[in-house]
DNA sequence: GGCGCCAGTGGGACCGTTACCACTCCCCGC
DNA sequence: GCGGGGAGTGGTAACGGTCCCACTGGCGCC
């Protein structure tokens, strides 16, 4: 047995020669819907198996088109929010036959450039951006780019967590209500009294907290409370430990809130650990919310006041959007919705 | 503009025309590394952006065999602990230039051959299972035949987390150590003065199980201590759920034990929340210790007490044992220590 | 009994790229 | 002045499938 390096799989070639058939008629057997003989079949399948055949995914891809193949993009699988996301991606992805790339980019609009380009290379059918994005007219142009030059190549581009890019852009999105759901979560803490909540997130150019910052100001003024500027945190990272820097340095310059809007359940983490770390409890000082419902929210003490975001089914309905879509192009646009999860981290101001 | 449905992407074909050179300047062009002119090249690269061309992977693999992709194949992308080595994975392949394709199996043997087949369609350079797995007799014969089919296609097999197949299968195990990690945890709590501690985790023929079993039975032995054999509970799913259920209903049976060590921190987080469940405290009543040091562990209160690790270093490991072994093949197995992390969920018992 | 049809099979062309070989200059050295 | 060699380029045969077209019998129908 020479162990030469380049071995090769066996192919249809060998498979026919061993069955003493024809190329077309293995084919036939492997793709299982033309009329073959049954003893002809037999024998094929047979060789099949003595071969250890496994057909070349790149050689069908070359002649058929269609490849069976969708690619995502995430920011960081760490994350248990896109983990769920991912996670709905991939069973639906499974369940209608097509295998999944990945790639992650760190937040990296660079990164995100050079895996929509390795998912082209791979002529994916679909290519799905998860999570939220940095705005700006440069993105948005280069996306619409993008969606051209994929739509043009038969294949799709989907933008999950993030905004349609605008009527004529052969992009679909599919996204979930961060304005109606941080609304409605900022509307559950004033209704227990809390008048001055600190808000903890990200950039506002960063598509997920503008939503969620302009939700908390709409339900500010529907309730005729208002908005002190200097209680924004923003431009924090996602991270724990920008949840507790943040809220630590808040509470060292002297607590003038009752409440914390945590942008993600993560940064909640952190600021009820700074809460803790301040001699202060969860709610009788200082509430706490959060946002994503992930399964950490479950086992925080005291247990998190969230918004549930349905982030699997985002991923099923986002595959579900470009693959299942028929032939005729709609280009749709879907908004899942959320609700506040009401636990234990959240109560009535003491002054209340 | 007619709208036929498939449409095509340019080609070197395309982009030959159109700089008006043959087709084997512009592979070269593309390719980088052989002698074209500069003025060549210039009028080349123009044409490509011009025609937003996009080189064929599936082509480049059926012409030159290697594919620059690779497979991982896990339970559940949702778990902390997973999403780690998936992390891992994926960073280094990045690195090296591969692309990544996912798969999940919920466990399930027979999803876990399916997605192989896929992955041998694909052609990837390299598959990855992450994760334990049962153990039988099957299993081994099932996984040797897998590595032999991907070695004789060029391709490899490499186990992450789980041991080694045995001499002279083609596979590489790039493994933790599951024995020395519930051996030094083991010994930590019966240092604290634990004689009596309850075991929660999965089947004894799961791989990790067993070799956390096995440390834990060691340590016992070592520090003269006697196992109850009625102070297991196995079998249990990997869920906070399994973990409260089981703990639960321990406890309901009255208390004979004072520290509870749980196969993973996730079940740990359930096992504490039955803890307090059933009124008592921890640590003051009973202690509890996880497994795996995901992120949740710090955030429980009290902060779990767990063993560390290193699952993104193992996911990078096995990328480089499987992309960066020389031609000539050796079989390295690599088992990556663990050490335990010290928090405030285990202290000592009343009684000492 | 001749005709058409269809089930079953074989024979190519083609998909996009790379690898290898061949060819043409031009430059240099003797 | 001529041969050798290398830089720069073109031509073409693979690679492993699928798909379309063509061919062969056998059968039913008029």
């Amino acid at each position: 047995m020479p162990d030469d390096p380049d071995r090769r799989q066996s192919t249809i070639k060998d498979v026919a020669e061993r069955a003493g058939v024809s190329l077309s008629t293995v084919s036939r057997v492997v793709a299982g819907n033309y009329p073959v003989a049954q003893a002809t079949r037999t024998r094929v399948q047979r060789a099949i198996e003595e071969l250890n055949y496994v057909a070349n995914t790149h050689a069908r891809a070359l002649g058929g088109g269609a490849t069976r193949t969708v690619g995502f993009i995430v920011n960081d699988v760490r994350g248990p929010a896109f983990a769920e996301a991912v996670h709905g991606v991939e069973q639906e992805a499974a369940r209608l036959g097509h295998i999944c790339l990945v790639a992650t980019t760190d937040g990296d609009p660079a990164r995100e450039l050079a895996a929509i380009r390795l998912m082209r290379e791979q002529r994916a059918a679909a290519v799905f951006l998860i999570g939220g994005a940095t705005d700006s007219a440069a993105y948005r142009a280069r996306m619409a780019d993008i969606a051209r030059s994929l739509d043009a190549a038969g294949s799709r581009l989907v933008l999950c967590g993030r905004p349609p890019l605008g009527d004529g852009i052969p992009a679909t999105a599919v996204e979930y209500d961060n304005e109606g759901g941080a609304y409605a979560l900022t509307g559950f803490l004033v209704g227990r009294g809390h008048r001055r909540i600190l808000y903890v997130g990200g950039d506002l150019t960063f598509t997920t907290t503008a939503g969620r910052v302009a939700g908390f100001r709409r339900a500010m003024a529907d309730f005729g409370l208002p908005v002190d500027e200097g209680l924004f945190e923003l431009g924090a990272q996602f991270t724990r430990a920008a949840g507790y820097e943040r809220v630590s340095a808040r509470l060292r310059g002297g607590r003038d809130f009752t409440a914390v809007f945590a942008e993600t359940d993560v940064v909640a983490a952190g600021a009820m650990a700074a809460v803790f770390d301040a001699g202060l409890g969860v709610p009788e000082d200082v509430s706490v919310v959060g946002y994503d419902d992930i399964p950490l929210a479950t086992d925080l003490r005291p247990a998190l006041t969230t918004v549930r975001v349905p982030y699997e089914e985002l991923g099923r309905a986002a595959v579900r959007a470009a693959l299942e879509r028929p032939a005729g192009r709609p280009e749709p646009h879907q908004m899942l919705g959320t609700h506040v999860i009401i636990r234990q981290s959240a109560g009535r101001p003491a002054s209340a």
